[in-house]
RNA sequence: GGCCCGUUGGUCAAGCGGUUAAGACACCGCCCUUUCACGGCGGAAUCAUGGGUUCGAUUCCCGUACGGGUCACCA
């Protein structure tokens, strides 16, 4: 059988870290095992209904390259793939459950359920249900419902004995039926609740692996119990830990930084987020940790997917974010770098290309981006302390000297390019005997105003063009004299 | 607290009874160099803990500690 996997979050309006993971790891296995990767929203609780959610979740998979084969937009033949739409079917399979002995209508209300907790608490238990409405007869039960009183559906669990089920990272787990609470199936309103839609909507939509967060993991053994109830083959399962944020706290809302489009918004472009999140958590095979997604779909793997949580470290992510921009092509750095430089650099004159082409291998992130072109448009107002550099033996005093002698040479220079004026200043720096810092140092100085740039005094100079150049070095010229 | 799961350098991690215990990020040093970067080379740094099993345990078993998950008419 072709293998069904699926991605099913419930429309918050933000697309967490960790539900990214889950979907790339979810749609990856599907690619890999030439399976068919499929989209189900997951909406039935609709207090929590958010405007325009569901489109985050798809601008989000979309601009990571996450395509679905099945889905609400798409279409496909296990339709509908919004909970929301499929509330037809639940309670009708609920009622098989209750007529083959799997489940029961309970008709306790929440005043009773909230007593009952409290009392348990205070006793110092876990709160769980006392089946008080588990044995009710037949006659009891037409009886209520006859009356109207509201009902909600719990599963029957066994009171003894354990159930096992197998995960495909963790193996074998065992827990004792006896703590397993009779959860509720349907709810007073009528609709199902996630653990009873989840395992209907994977049946009925033939998912063959369920990989999910390991939050799941301890209500596993109450799917497959519904799944025996039924007697419906169960999936496969595949559970990953959480992601961290330190060694105690997950990474939550809270933090700020847990939402793909902070990251985005912080200057991380998206395949260096979707290539460090599949990391975290999974281990490819050889040494290279560089991947497309679809270099990924071809290595995907089970088995180096960790069991335990791993902690989400931005300065990595940021370290593959570098590796990113470096590998780019010029111009398609050029197409990212370029908002980023208009935002503080509005001249028209200067030669992007080449400051694009300094800039790239110092960019980690886009928003390196700004402070490193701000004196653009206005040199800044520097100290001319700035002119000594121990390791290049200048001072004010001999960047004096090497102005005086660089300007004359930039002036009669007619062509005034990257390569020309590489050839001339270092045909002076020849003719004066000099180091190539006790020309190039002063240099970069007066027409920027700062000690680092991108680039070193040639490029600035090509990026500036003649005109600023001559005028900013004349400046210089004033403040020493 | 009950139940379940986990624990290799600061972080991500490879390892699956015998290894000099990979690699990446970060860190330190050197080289390259007109700054800062990039790049190159080198370095420091890890098997939570106590018992077993075994000729031999990072690897298998049990306990302990620590951490996480879960115990809703939320998903």
């Amino acid at each position: 059988m072709a293998m069904r996997t699926r991605f099913a979050p419930s429309p918050t309006g933000f697309m967490h870290l960790g539900n990214l993971r889950t979907a790339l790891y979810t749609y990856l296995y599907a690619k890999k095992n030439n399976g068919s990767f499929i989209l189900r929203i997951e909406d039935t609780d609709q207090n929590r209904y958010v405007e325009g959610a569901v489109d985050v979740i798809y601008t989000t998979l979309k601009k990571c390259g996450i395509t679905w084969d099945e889905g609400p937009d798409v279409g496909g033949e296990f339709g509908p793939y919004i909970q929301s739409e499929r509330m037809g079917m639940y309670m009708d399979y609920a009622k098989q459950l209750v007529e083959k002995g799997n489940a029961y209508y309970c008709f306790c209300d929440k005043g009773r359920m909230e007593k009952l907790h409290l009392e348990q608490k205070a006793a110092g238990k876990t709160p769980f249900y006392d089946r008080h409405c588990r044995d009710l007869s037949a006659d009891e039960v037409n009886q209520k419902l006859s009356q109207n009183i509201p009902y909600v559906i719990r599963q029957k669990i066994p009171t003894e004995g354990f159930t096992t089920f197998h995960d495909e990272i963790y193996g074998d787990i065992t827990v004792p039926n006896a703590d397993l609470d009779d959860q509720i199936l349907i709810k007073s309103d009528g609709m199902p609740t996630y653990n009873f839609a989840n395992v209907i909507d994977d049946h009925t939509m033939e998912i063959t692996h369920i990989i999910r967060g390991n939050e799941y993991l301890s209500s596993t053994p109450k799917y497959n119990l519904l799944y025996d109830a039924f007697g419906w083959e169960k999936p496969k399962y595949i559970h990953v830990e959480q992601i961290m944020r330190d060694a105690t706290h997950k990474l939550s809302k809270r933090d700020g930084d847990a939402y793909f489009d902070d990251f985005i918004n912080a200057g991380y472009i998206v395949p260096a987020v979707v290539n460090y999140i599949v990391l975290l958590g999974w281990a490819p095979k050889g040494e290279n940790e560089i991947f497309s997604l679809k270099e990924l779909g071809e290595i995907f793997d089970l088995d180096g997917i960790s069991k335990s949580p791993a902690i989400f470290d931005p300065v990595k992510m940021k370290a593959i974010n570098g590796q990113y921009i470096r590998l780019m092509p010029l111009d398609v750095f050029m197409n990212h770098a370029e908002p980023y430089i208009r935002t503080v650099c509005k001249r028209t004159d200067v030669n992007l290309e080449i400051l694009c082409r300094t800039l790239q291998p110092r960019t980690e992130l886009l928003t390196d981006i700004p402070p490193q072109v701000d004196f653009i448009d206005i040199l800044p107002d520097y100290d001319n302390d700035l002119f000594f550099n121990k390791k290049m033996k200048t001072s004010p005093e001999t960047a004096l000297d090497a102005l005086n002698n660089i300007l004359p040479v930039l002036t009669e220079l007619e062509d005034f390019s990257e390569t020309t004026i590489h050839e001339a200043l270092f045909a002076l720096i020849e003719k004066m005997g000099v180091k190539n810092g006790y020309i190039l140092w002063p240099l970069r100085v007066a027409v920027s105003g700062k000690a680092m740039t991108p680039g070193g005094g040639v490029e600035l100079c090509a990026v500036l063009g003649k005109d600023d150049v001559l005028s900013r070095i004349k400046t210089a010229l004033q403040k020493l004299s």
